[in-house]
DNA sequence: AGCATTTCTTAACTTAAGTGAACGAGATTG
DNA sequence: CAATCTCGTTCACTTAAGTTAAGAAATGCT
């Protein structure tokens, strides 16, 4: 897999990085060094993909630019059910459960992840129990997202959905294929089509 | 808040409980003396309101004997999101961000639940790190199921969604009223009514 | 540039969920 | 015990999503 290529690029993504754990908890210059001495940026091609159904993966990603999305085969269709952006963190359940994946996750844009692997993080988080403490905030944070996102699925109607997603996400709106906006908001593209039509008809 | 009563039931649930942490950490007698003394089994009234909308709180729950629920009220109607019983963990989103609740949250049967206070958690964090690594394993299993039911969710019809109950959570449909099920499957309890009669129909 | 494939939209029709109302069975209460 | 309330079901009707198909638009490929 490749690197990232240009060093202004990394630079960047070593303070977004930086950045985003100083929200958690703080890091001496030492244990920055660990983390990078782990090299674990990554950059990635529109299009790949980075885990298949029936793989076994211990690889979790964290998003620093770009986008990653998962999706099923249903019935031999593609059922996309999650997009992640811009310092959005995913860990397979695959990875937590140690069985074949359910999922595929892929690529959508050019991206640069932070891929990690989790004997490294077992490793990492008993050297530096800071690092374990960050995890569980940070996974305690992603869960009470992940409740809140699921009930306002559940109590919503398709285009309540849509809208909601328009004030919530508009960047996805651009640049993710209606295709896969559709099966995301639980629903068949002709309906998301439709349902647009819809929205646009009663504007005016 | 009443504590429990009788010492005979307070015995199993100990042991339930420890039985439980087993399946991530391993603790010593002292570690186990120290939970303990936090006194945190609490006896629940059914029909109890262990949260509001609008509530400020820090208390967690856990699951020991009998069952919790968390609902929304839109539109002076309740919408029931989320079922919680045997061995299962609630904290609140708004515990994490520390904001009022959106939602209330009560106790279905007569209950007994571990109820503890997340100021109490990071005294015994950072006193006792393996709880913090418990915490972490804990929440990121939470995280990986709380997705999965989702992806299921958004990639399935209320009828399958039903039929997926039946095969996942039987009890539920016993032990949960009809209504608050239908908003839990995320439609109408008349159309939970009528699909219900569907499926008896196809049968025979 | 030209061809093929994928993606998006539209339309007609089918199926199922939402809505409003009514009814009966149980539980609750004064 | 009668009156009330809640709950689940049924029904008729409305609305919206699923399905199938066809065509237009955009994209990718050589």
């Amino acid at each position: 897999m490749a690197s990232i290529t240009h060093d202004s690029d990394n630079k960047i993504m070593k303070n977004i990085l930086f950045d985003f754990i100083s929200k958690y908890i703080s890091l001496t210059e030492e244990e920055k060094n660990v983390l990078l001495s782990l090299d674990i940026f990554r950059s990635i091609k529109k299009g790949t993909t980075l885990l298949k159904e029936g793989q076994k993966s211990k690889e979790s990603y964290f998003v620093l630019k770009g986008c990653i999305r998962t999706y099923y085969i249903l019935d031999g269709d593609e059922k996309t059910t999650a997009f992640y952006t811009e310092m959005e963190a995913l860990t397979p359940p695959c990875v937590i459960s140690k069985t074949p994946s359910e999922y595929y996750v892929s690529c959508i844009e050019d991206s640069i992840l932070l891929i990690s692997n989790s004997d490294m993080e077992v490793e990492v988080n008993s050297k530096f129990p800071k690092f374990d403490t960050m995890c569980r905030m940070l996974t305690e944070e992603l869960l009470a997202k992940e409740r809140i996102d699921f009930d306002e699925f559940k109590t919503s109607s398709p285009e309540q959905r849509y809208l909601n997603l328009i004030q919530k996400r508009p960047d996805l709106i651009q640049r993710v294929p209606q295709h896969q906006l559709a099966s995301y908001l639980g629903i068949k593209p002709q309906s998301l089509s439709r349902l647009r039509a819809r929205i646009v008809e009663k504007k005016s």
